[in-house]
DNA sequence: AATGCGGGATGACAAATGTCATCGGGGGCT
DNA sequence: AGCCCCCGATGACATTTGTCATCCCGCATT
């Protein structure tokens, strides 16, 4: 009896070549192709689906919320995150979230399959490099509304416009800025977007 | 005879299932995949491959050089590009390179194998909506330098960063973003940097 | 009850940034 | 020769940013 797949993955030229992939393998079949995050449960309870493959980074629900979702519907589906950036808070937010694995974009393509193998057999499936990275990085010493800041600040508008964005004072919005700045180690704000967004702690 | 195919990604998830999603087609045969743009043209000239589908964004060489490179080494192979952003000036500049198409990586994967073969018959292959865009989006602006100091910005460094990066005096380097930022519209360095990333002109 | 932490804000101050005028050198176009 | 544009630089100036101290509120921990 093969194990029976959803795949979930915004372009749609990756989610079909991931498809055709892994539909060679004689003991997989895929039962359903997505395009964002939101359909994800439901498909996986409608095709009652072994195996759940999500990418992280989707438009409307991500892969973080999608992999909690799959897993509040159906329990006995396992997930398996893949992912364009290896980021160490993606992993562990990932592995809170439920996933059973986590592997990267760049991993090699035969061993795709196998994952979904291990994953479906109930083993943890995870990037080692990755995971040692993960265990020094330390939980994302952000709190909420620098991080919503942060986010507000990435696509280079000024102050006041941050402000405007997130209902805030402008002295406010420079405070939590300065906080952020001097918990990622960042010189400069956009230094310190980017520094956040590298560990994965924006999302 | 069926048509000889060199893939270029630098994931090596995304071009194996690329090179699987192919393999399925009766009449296109893959003989090569690579990791990164160096070795393109070289691969395509001992492989005598009659079409080359290239990434734009890789490390070392970019798809868009490797697409020079090889219209150089062997002019009777065609080069399709594939990428993640759909950047006019993404486009533009690979037409210039020579290449005979282009593809988003959201475009549905039933359409990648014909657009190989219109690529290998002669035909031009570009996304209509993006074509469109190009059009009316315009050459980039920007000075050789200006683009250099917006690379360096693009990072979040400080005005002396980019100076010692660029071995310029660092009024010469306020100068250059001061020009860039009227150039692109944007009202911060930031901004400037965002807005010349969207457009394809940092590259 | 005291302490600590996050959210929200203000005011003041130093440093960085963005703007502008100006200068000189070089190359290309008419 | 004159004009325009790019490169590189300097100096002055206004604005923005980043930093810090300080305040209040609410909530959870001790």
């Amino acid at each position: 009896m093969s194990i029976r797949l959803v795949i979930a993955d915004d372009q749609a030229l990756v989610r079909g070549a991931l498809a055709a992939l892994l539909g060679l393998e004689p003991d997989i079949e895929v039962v359903a192709e997505l395009g964002d995050g939101t359909g994800v449960a439901a498909a996986v309870v409608e095709h009652s689906a072994d195996v759940a493959m999500l990418d992280v980074e989707m438009p409307g629900l991500d892969g973080i919320s999608a992999a909690a979702a799959v897993r509040r519907a159906a329990p006995s589906c396992r997930v398996l995150m893949v992912t364009t950036f290896g980021r160490p808070g993606y992993l562990k937010r990932a592995m809170q979230a439920g996933a059973a694995g986590f592997v990267v974009k760049d991993t090699p393509a035969r061993q795709l399959a196998e994952a979904v193998r291990r994953v479906h057999q109930g083993l943890r499936v995870v990037d080692p490099v990755l995971a040692a990275e993960s265990l020094t990085a330390g939980d994302s010493p952000l709190t909420e509304r620098e991080v919503e800041v942060l986010k507000a600040a990435s696509d280079g508008g000024t102050v006041a416009d941050i402000a405007k964005s997130a209902m805030l004072s402008e002295g406010t919005v420079r405070n939590y800025l300065s906080a952020a700045m001097a918990k990622t180690g960042g010189r400069t704000r956009a230094e310190a977007v980017r520094i956040a967004e590298d560990n994965g702690w924006l999302l």
